[in-house]
DNA sequence: TCATCTTTGTGATTTTTTTGTCAAGCTTTG
DNA sequence: CAAAGCTTGACAAAAAAATCACAAAGATGA
């Protein structure tokens, strides 16, 4: 019953998405596969095999109603159901998410973040209070997290990994350098910043010697 | 002559390359690529695939040399050569890059750091001071900059990059939540963190309902 | 209302990517 | 130094992903 939609489907949405937001801001009402094609640079064919997967959402001879594309494909990413999340690690990076607005419009509730530090536990980073890490267990007995966001260092990673599965996370987003793997049935993404950078490298060396 | 690489391929280097900095760090001269591939979780065959796409490194009997496979992968990806890199955008998530030591080890050098804010300008990151946009045009005619890592809101951020691609850079990390197009010659990397964050949901929901 | 246009959904085709297989050749060991 | 054991590189096969092409159906406009 269920075919299975493949990850690069999936991986896609999260720009359908977007673009259909950016319509919705200017108030355009209706979208043809040809012309989100051409805005979002992929081909028209590839659009409509995508959306495909999920249901037929378009009409012949009109398009897609950008509204209800909008509010089915949030719905397939769960931005409807809401899930709430913590960050473990209050460095730079832990802060800089923590600040990021859009994760809430997106479906995220951050509810907790956490941090070994003495200098940093008390203080307070959009609203919400730096505690503890000794903190952590009490807390999660006490609310649902469904993701918990990782900005811990390399050293430490597996280890406060292991901890937030322990307790029953369903996801974990990790932004340290290490590969995260766990036995148990958790979801993971692993996120390596600096992986894309290495790319962009590789692809201005690769310009360039095309252009010399 | 020369074939060209697949996106692919590339965008796997950087993971390849990591692992071998661990097999260093733990002193491994020797790695057989049905090693490397439990530890990577993927196939040897594709290792070996992969790596033979920029020449032999490996011999038979014996495996790859941990260290000559990390410095070749090191060059692939322009390691060697290293890149300078500005950060225009001192909000939380420029403060976080600035702040993160791995790029140097990487190849990337910051050389620079602008902002439009006046609180911010003026003010150290990681021993650079923030500059004042206006700066900007000044500072690229007197320093060779390869990228700049954009970290400005959504609304100006075509501006900023039509001003640096005219500047000069030879490419844009974009951590914008809108997709950069130029018609430049200058090779972009788009961001968007909360789309991994959004797949993390959807995977979430699947393995819910998988389970149920 | 009818004819013309547009645009989808879908099966077929092509391209790309991944995986499997094995001869050739190096390593290791006694 | 010969035999046994590994492991690569290359090619073939399979799988996955992207593109093409078109019938079917609604939209538009006279």
């Amino acid at each position: 019953m269920g075919k299975k939609i493949s990850m690069a489907v999936i991986r896609r949405l999260p720009r359908y998405y977007r673009y259909l937001a950016d319509l919705l801001r200017v108030d355009i009402k209706r979208i043809s596969s040809k012309e989100l094609s051409e805005r979002m640079g992929i081909t028209a064919s590839q659009i409509r095999q995508d959306l495909n997967c999920f249901g037929g959402f378009g009409q012949q001879g009109y398009g897609y109603n950008v509204e209800t594309l909008y509010k089915e494909i949030g719905k397939i990413l769960g931005v409807e159901r809401r899930f709430t999340t913590i960050i473990i690690g209050a460095g730079n990076m832990g802060n800089a998410l923590a600040n990021y607005e859009n994760f809430r419009k997106r479906g995220f509730d951050l509810i907790g973040i956490f941090d070994i530090n003495p200098n940093r536990v008390g203080q307070y980073i959009n609203g919400i209070e730096i505690l503890h890490m000794d903190k952590l267990e009490d807390f999660m007995k006490k609310n649902v997290v469904d993701i918990a966001i990782l900005t811990v260092p390399s050293h430490i990673i597996s280890e406060v990994a292991e901890k937030v599965a322990d307790l029953g996370v369903k996801g974990i987003w990790n932004f340290s350098p290490q590969d995260l793997k766990l036995s148990h049935n958790v979801v993971i993404e692993n996120v390596h910043l600096s992986d894309g950078l290495a790319v962009l490298g590789y692809r201005i060396k690769d310009l360039e010697q095309e252009l010399a």
